[in-house]
RNA sequence: GCCGGGAUGGCGGAAUGGUAGACGCGGCGGACUUAAAAUCCGCUGUUAGAAAUAACGUGUGGGUUCGAGUCCCUCUCCCGGCACCA
């Protein structure tokens, strides 16, 4: 190394401290640019993946400034969830300790990368200052009406003991520790994102993100158009009337054979006949506490039990048997299905194995009369048979008219259905923000006062889970008064997802230091939306939908006027190692600290931006990082050693223009890749700018003035990407002012254009020569001197010439025969 | 099963329908050195050739075009998402 890598970080990072470079004014005139990255969850180690996700954001947002932006580009901890409790369990230290270590730990690794997060501005969810307007918006929903409690069948991770969200099962497994998922009926809370999914859906189309982010919100979200058909029961005698059922195709309405409910259908006990009981019960036991995995396998046979009754299909006054099999889930739709096995594969497979009739009420002919046996669900569209007055009409149509037919008899409408459920925000878990609700016998549900709040996490809970909440055991914590009737009560023991802590995070950057409200309402104004957001595609239906959620929800609340957090976003791939994500418990965290330590944070942040395109991540693999250690030092020995060039030559004014052009590419190529991320191409362009620089140098013709400012200029484009060295080149240059405060150069498209252009000459599509001509010649000069290459004629030789193909400036094709 | 994205030298990767392999790593050869490291110079897709050059070459097979890594169709494999969703 010919500089001093530690010194010079050292350095400069303290300096910048000090003069306050990165300290964001919201009182700046020049236009705000808010450019987010995800901020991370305090593992304790920050790892080579945490600075592939930041060292390219943060020169992205470096790039801005230098735009002339006011810039916040802001940086906190996710502090608060699983991993910390799960770690005081094992090491016997408290969730707090261990995370705020941690975060120590993490904030000087990340100083050490050299980025412009402005520290003021931190934020904590763990801490009260943080987790009390967590508890504060938790009231307003709870106002709206859009945080409830119902008991909706919940997931259940048996692991980690405690309820997830349905975004947090990725094949039926937790998408924390991979156990397979079971389904619980528990009282839970819940947030109304049901009610956003026709906006969520809809405003999506405005946002310019990654198309497959919006595609996996839209199918997330699931909406889905179909039929709602109530079948009647009111000959059961009970209170329900009828079993409603949701169908995409109402067509097949007269091949109903048999009708199907989920094993936690609420109708299911009151519909199941005395003889049947037993079977029933058990097959619904075995059924419920089933993982999803084992349930929902489709190559399981399908299995059921009949309840013994039946219901009416109005349409037709059939009487339908039902039946409860576990193909029909409760949370989708109504959790009933009307079984029509001609046309469906799965309601053939159950009516094969149950000896049930197979209807067939679609025909691919017209003119079809007799019915034959099906080998497997006819699934395709035709005509219909067998259905009284719709025969014969196409089945397409038929979906409309036999909806229309059910909603003027009152028994059925045309609806939609969405996959997505409310979000179970409920956790049974210690380590999260305590639900500011009090438990009353006398007034049910009471909110805290808002002048209470924080309810503060107690210190000293035995956190160990049992799957009940660890705060419920804590008998201080617990027991309480009633706000409104003051007879004893008791708190709400359950915590929040930490999802629900970074659904409005990034507001709260914004004035973190505020303790008089949740964000100052002023500098949300100028600061949001955010402009640029960047971060993995993993939070694609998690953290991303719920804090569009969330925005949406806050605005109708009236705390917000805007429509959408996030304009932009950019999803950066992932640093594997040993073909899988790093994690502490795998054992394959690569530590950044000793490559800083050798090479310094520059050499590691260029490495990382270079090694390919920043949404395609890959294998960890060091062995080109010496490379961009070698380029750093060329720089170096670049600039800081003296020109001497022989002014005397009297080329000197073509070398000038010949830098200047190749200066001009260079700084177009440079600014348009770092607009898009594109920082791998950024740097390639850099280095073959460097090495025409060192090339040039060798001549010694050129004007030490034009050089000079040159390497000025170079600096400057590399100074995002590479802030240390380039600082200390800049002061060694003799410049006062911080690198970091240039303005990023700007180009001439006359002066980049090249004078002399190789023409590429094919004959039949295939090279045969590059000719050197002027940029721009005309077609006919253009052949003239193509025809004159050696290389060509010996290729024309016993051809005639049918067709040329010029392109300017590009090829001249010679087709021949 | 359905919906996305992808497959380019020994490796990471680059290429608005117009020179395939920029840039870097690695490798080979050379200079400097007592020597090594560092640094510098040259070569480096495959095959043939001393070279000029030629043929071949972007997962498979076809097509469109003067011209295809790029556009269209087929298949194979890999990655991501969804999935007994009614």
């Amino acid at each position: 190394m010919r500089w001093n890598p530690n010194f010079i970080d050292a350095k400069w990072q303290n300096q910048w401290t000090i003069d306050g470079l990165n300290k964001v004014d919201d009182n700046d005139s020049k236009p705000k640019w808010y450019e987010l990255t995800m901020y991370p969850y305090p593992s304790g180690d920050t790892h080579i993946g945490h600075w592939y996700a930041m060292a390219p954001a943060d020169a992205h947002a470096r790039f801005r400034r230098m735009q002339g932006y006011n810039v916040l580009h802001p940086m906190g901890f996710d502090a608060f969830g699983l991993p910390a409790e799960n770690a005081a369990i094992k090491r016997g230290v408290h969730p707090r300790s261990w995370t705020m270590a941690n975060i120590e730990k993490m904030r000087k690794q990340l100083k050490s990368m050299g980025t412009i997060y402005d520290w003021d501005r931190e934020i904590i969810c763990a801490l009260p200052n943080y987790y009390k307007w967590n508890q504060w918006l938790f009231l307003k929903l709870y106002e709206a009406g859009l945080a409830y409690r119902s008991d909706a069948p919940a997931v259940w991770c048996p692991s980690c003991q405690t309820v997830l969200a349905n975004e947090q099962v990725i094949e039926g497994q937790c998408e924390r520790c991979g156990t397979p998922i079971v389904r619980r009926k528990l009282n839970q809370w819940f947030l109304g994102i049901t009610e956003y999914a026709d906006e969520l859906l809809e405003s999506s189309e405005n946002l310019d993100w990654p198309d497959r982010i919006i595609t996996m919100q839209k199918n997330w979200i699931g909406r889905n158009e179909g039929t709602e058909v109530s079948f009647d029961i009111s000959h059961m005698g009970i209170n329900e009337k009828d079993i409603k059922v949701f169908t995409t195709r109402p067509d097949t309405l007269y091949g109903v054979t048999f009708m199907v409910l989920a094993p936690e259908h609420p109708l299911l006990p009151l519909l199941t006949t005395k003889e049947n009981k037993i079977a029933v019960t058990s097959y619904v036991e075995k059924a419920i506490n089933r993982s999803d995995i084992e349930r929902l396998s489709t190559d399981q046979e399908k299995s059921g039990v009949a309840l013994g009754s039946y219901c009416i299909n109005r349409i037709n006054n059939e009487k339908i048997p039902i039946f409860t099999s576990d193909y029909v889930v409760s949370w989708y739709a109504t959790g009933a299905v009307m079984g029509v096995p001609a046309h469906d594969q799965r309601d053939f497979e159950f009516a094969t194995k149950f000896n049930i009739p197979i209807k067939q009420v679609i025909s691919p002919e017209k003119s079809f009369s007799q019915t034959k046996e099906l080998p497997e669900a006819f699934v395709g569209s035709g005509f219909l048979i067998n259905s009284e007055q719709f025969n014969g009409e196409e089945n397409t149509n038929a979906q409309q008219s036999i909806t229309s037919f059910l909603s003027s008899a009152g028994w059925g409408k045309s609806t939609r259905t969405y996959r997505i459920r409310d979000w179970l925000i409920s956790r049974q878990r210690y380590w999260g923000t305590p639900i500011p609700i009090i438990h009353c016998s006398n007034c049910g549900l009471v909110p805290v006062e808002e002048d209470k709040l924080p309810v503060l996490l107690p210190e000293n809970a035995e956190f160990k889970p049992s799957g009940e909440s660890p705060l419920a055991r804590h008998e201080e914590f617990r027991n309480t008064e009633c706000p409104s009737c003051s007879t004893p009560a008791y708190r709400e023991t359950d915590t929040m997802d930490t999802f629900f802590d970074s659904s409005w995070y990034f507001l709260r950057y914004t004035s973190s230091q505020l303790d008089t409200a949740s964000w100052d309402p002023e500098k949300v104004k100028k600061w949001l939306p955010v402009d640029q957001y960047t971060g993995g595609a993993e939070h694609a239906v998690m953290h991303l939908l719920y804090a569009r959620f969330f925005i949406k929800a806050l605005r109708d609340i009236g705390l917000l006027s805007i429509d959408e957090p996030f304009l932009r976003l950019f999803n950066q791939g992932h640093i594997i190692a040993d073909g899988t994500k790093m994690s502490k418990s795998r054992g394959n965290v690569v530590n950044p600290d000793p490559y800083v330590e050798e090479l310094g944070a520059d050499v590691v942040r260029t490495y990382l931006m270079f090694v390919g395109p920043w949404e395609g991540g890959g294998e960890w693999n060091d062995s080109g990082i010496n490379g961009i250690a070698r380029w750093l030092n060329r720089i170096w020995e670049l600039v800081t050693h003296d020109p001497k060039p022989n002014i005397e030559t009297q080329k000197l004014p073509k070398v000038d223009e010949l830098i200047q052009r190749r200066l001009h590419q260079t700084i177009r190529k440079v600014h348009n890749d770092l607009d898009s991320f594109k920082f791998n191409t950024a740097i390639a362009a850099l280095m073959e700018f460097s090495n025409d620089l060192q090339e040039i140098r060798k001549t010694k013709n050129y004007d030490p003035k034009t050089w000079i400012n040159t390497c000025k200029t170079f600096l400057i484009m590399l100074s995002p990407i590479a802030p240390h060295i380039t600082e200390e080149l800049w002061e060694i240059l003799g410049e006062k002012n911080s690198i970091h405060k240039q303005l990023f150069p700007s180009w001439n498209d006359s002066i980049a254009e090249e004078n002399q252009i190789p023409l590429i000459v094919q004959i039949n599509g295939k090279m045969r020569d590059r000719i050197i001509v002027p940029s721009g010649i005309d077609e006919k000069e253009a052949e003239k001197t193509a025809l004159e290459s050696p290389n060509v004629q010996r290729h024309l030789e016993g051809n005639s010439i049918n067709k040329i193909v010029y392109v300017q400036n590009k090829i001249i094709n010679i087709v021949v025969s």
